[in-house]
RNA sequence: GGGCCGUUAGCUCAGCUGGUAGAGCAGCAGACUCUUAAUCUGCGGGUCGCAGGUUCGAUCCCUGCACGGCUCACCA
């Protein structure tokens, strides 16, 4: 017995004991060790020239055929017949078949590459052609065990189901589940597709503070964490627009970031604390300009990426093509079968409304508390938002709730701002930015006085941020999409766990 | 946070009225040179999520806890 066979066991007598191995890894633990003792320890291996993937081979099989290839990727099946084998590779495309028998890769080798496991990364180089049934594979000449998987993967045909486990171990998802590959490889093509639409369009892709003093520009409860160095409690951004905004003071005319925001409440299947969010901002536009952007944007992407700006959620028929339906928030509860809020002049009358219609529920603060701009809100929350399926424009929000936003001229209890709606839910915001320094201060200042009263949520008080204003920003449309949840959409994603590699999950103390 | 449901072998799942657990895949041993959920023969594999309680006896009934799913609430 060598040194390094009885170092090899002994390590896993000492895990065995520690762990209580089952039998398969057990098994698998040894075979690594009788590798390593034989002088062929897969974990030395640094390289492997692949010169081909599985769906170029099946692809390209009239070019390639009886040429010699080379593939890599994870044993996925094993299909031993006695004196030939049958084996599935997967890699990053899919799978192609392997044939091996003692004639093409040696007797030794055969005998060895049989000791091998499902999970196994492998190096198989060969030569392509057709089995009798028409399966393309490729006719193995030599084969390499590239590194061991010493754990068992789940079951073949079934996969991985819990979904516990497949939001937790990803990457075994990733391996067992053909169709999660899929949804993130197209998450990384819309995005990559939404940056074509801006950069094409020149808009310059900044990136701001995620650490802050002040966690301003949208209504949400910040992560709070702290710096060391400074010994500082700093927040993390729950959205980029106060800084963007300073990009259009300073000149940039057209910016955006598509980044991470990160917001401390509740989780579902449509929100993560962590979620991934695009801002744009363009001088000398509108909410009106903002809308053309968003709705040829959206399809654009669905053009690019699914084919079509015609998609199905969830065996809905979803047609993101422009133009998409423009309404007012006044006139969506109206049509939706909710009051008339054109015929209310003040704050009791709509506070008498809420009573009549009993939207008590839908309000957040107490009804003596509340304006005409929060009933109205609640009034939209409750008749229209769910009816929303098609892509559609909700315009002209009370000012009371857009405390960044430009108001109506004529109307000052109103403000050029739109939400987009999608499948009943809210897929984008955009407004004409407010660039009175004198204004926003007044909109802070009130915020700040909500903020005393309780509200965790109103925006925080940006002095900076009004001092950049008084140098002056050019009229500006900005936009917020959730990318997160137009990833949804094109990929017929349920959760937004499904298309979030690694959504926030508790610990499992095990 | 509330309600409902789930947690059993590496994985996918059974397990009836309480009597110490089964199957398929995977694993191990063997047969098979065109299989593809390969097939055939044999074998091994369990802290029934954790902690209590009731009971002669608990995977099963009760309580609490943990994690997860759905849902309501919250959430621009």
């Amino acid at each position: 017995m060598s040194q390094e066979e009885t170092g090899a066991e002994d390590r896993i007598d000492e895990e065995s004991a520690r762990k209580a191995l089952s039998e398969q890894q057990l098994v698998r633990r040894e075979k690594l060790a009788k590798l390593q003792a034989e002088g062929r320890d897969p974990f030395a291996i640094v390289t492997w020239k692949q010169t081909h993937h599985s769906t170029e081979i099946k692809q390209g099989f009239e070019g390639l055929e009886n040429k010699d290839v080379s593939i890599a990727g994870r044993l996925m099946s094993f299909r031993d017949i006695g004196k030939a084998a049958f084996i599935d590779v997967q890699d990053r495309d899919g799978r192609v078949q392997v044939y091996l028998n003692a004639e093409g890769i040696g007797e030794e080798n055969y005998a060895h590459v049989k000791t091998w496991d499902l999970g196994d990364i492998i190096g198989v180089e060969g030569y392509v052609f057709k089995t009798k049934r028409g399966e393309i594979s490729v006719h193995a000449k030599r084969m390499v065990l590239l590194t061991k998987a010493i754990e068992p993967l789940p079951e073949k045909y079934h996969g991985l189901k819990d979904p516990e486990q497949r939001y937790r171990r990803r990457y075994l998802d990733l391996v067992m589940n053909p169709q999660v590959m899929e949804t993130f490889k197209k998450r990384t093509q819309i995005i990559r597709a939404v940056r074509e639409y801006l950069d094409t369009r020149s808009y310059i892709e900044v990136e701001t503070p995620i650490l802050g003093t002040i966690a301003s520009g949208a209504a949400a409860r910040p992560f709070v964490t702290k710096s060391n160095a400074l010994n500082l409690q700093l927040y993390l951004r729950i959205a980029t627009e106060l800084y963007l905004k300073r990009c259009i003071v300073g000149g940039m005319e057209r910016v955006y970031e598509m980044g991470k925001d990160f917001r401390n409440e509740g989780i579902d299947i449509r929100h993560n604390p962590e979620f991934t969010m695009i801002e744009l901002y363009q001088a000398y536009a509108d909410y009106n300009d903002m809308m053309e952007l968003c709705e040829n944007l959206c399809s654009f992407v669905a053009q690019k990426v699914c084919g079509s700006t015609k998609v199905s959620y969830q065996g809905t028929e979803i047609e993101f093509a422009a133009p998409w339906k423009r309404i007012t928030m006044v006139d969506s509860v109206k049509l939706y079968g909710g009051p008339d809020f054109s015929l209310i002049k003040n704050d009791e009358e709509a506070r008498e409304l809420a009573k009549k219609h009993g939207l008590e529920e839908e309000l957040k603060k107490k009804l003596k508390d509340c304006s005409k701009g929060d009933i109205l809100n609640a009034a939209f929350e409750k008749y229209a938002e769910k009816e929303l399926i098609q892509p559609t424009f909700i315009m002209d929000y009370p000012a009371d709730i857009s405390p960044l936003t430009k108001q109506k001229p004529g109307d000052p209890s109103m403000t050029e701002r739109f939400e987009c709606f999608v499948y009943g839910r809210e897929l984008g915001n955009a407004y004409s930015e407010l660039n009175d320094p004198i204004v926003q201060n007044d909109r802070f200042m009130q915020q700040a006085k909500e903020r005393e009263l309780g509200d965790d949520e109103a925006y925080m008080f940006d002095e900076d941020f009004v001092s950049s204003l008084e140098i002056g920003m050019p009229p500006t449309g900005g936009m917020g999409i959730g990318i997160d949840r137009l990833i949804m959409f094109l990929t017929d994603s349920y959760s937004i766990r499904d298309i979030i590699l690694f959504p926030t999950m508790k610990p499992n103390n095990q």
